[in-house]
DNA sequence: CTGTATCCTACGCGATACTG
DNA sequence: CAGTATCGCGTAGGATACAG
């Protein structure tokens, strides 16, 4: 359980007085699938399964430790029910949600590239 | 000159149709440099030292290769001055600028977040 | 179901040196 | 100035197996 952070998952340097702000962004919410993760949570709660399965190409491993960073760094909180079988939801926290605007122009812009994309042939494809 | 692409620069698979318009943005600025690399040439052109010097976490080598991608999916334009010395110059394209309400909505996120951070005092810090 | 521990390897990326 | 080439290390992260 040491602090062996992956770099895909937590910037190697937190932004420091050298970056901008954006740096801070991007040490929270800068990974891969930290921003798909967090965009999915906007509808509401999910379990650890169905948020796996919106993010296919990360193993479960990996979207473990986005999950646990996140929570590290108070964009969402982790809810376990003390049952059996186990269920654990996640849900974003008030800072979280605070997130919303960010996220919404992620995807907004990515659905306007996909139309560009698809029109265009552009090399982006398979 | 083959294809080795570094994957903090670019994702190892193309948001296909599995993922959301979210990956579809992060296989373009999902980078930990791009998005702050398009953010300063908001301002205007910029030429790559001056890049570098405004991502100075990051290498010359890690800049050029972001620079190269961005390049490659159209977000960005290189000017190459024919003078000596040489002088090359980098610009947002009409689709780089269109990424301008995701850039200031995370610079946005990033300085509040960074305040809360301050008063709160935080486990971000380093 | 929701994880965690371990092993292992590909490859990201820093450092350095060199070019036009 | 604006890069590119090469080398080499550290580690991210996949696969697998196991636990509560």
């Amino acid at each position: 359980m040491n602090d062996s952070t992956p770099i895909l998952t937590r910037p190697r340097r937190k932004a420091g007085r050298t970056g901008c702000a954006v740096e801070v962004t991007l040490s929270v919410i800068g990974g891969l699938w930290k921003p798909v993760i967090l965009f999915h949570l906007l509808d509401g709660k999910l379990r650890f399964n169905a948020l796996c399965r919106m993010v296919p190409n990360a193993t479960a491993r990996m979207v473990t430790l986005q999950l646990r960073e996140l929570e590290r760094d108070g964009v969402i909180n982790r809810i376990v029910y003390p049952e059996v079988p186990p269920r654990v939801e996640y849900e974003l926290t008030e800072l979280g949600r605070s997130l919303e605007p960010v996220l919404l122009s992620m995807r907004a812009w990515g659905m306007g590239f996909s139309s560009d994309e698809e029109r265009e042939h552009l090399h982006i494809c398979p």
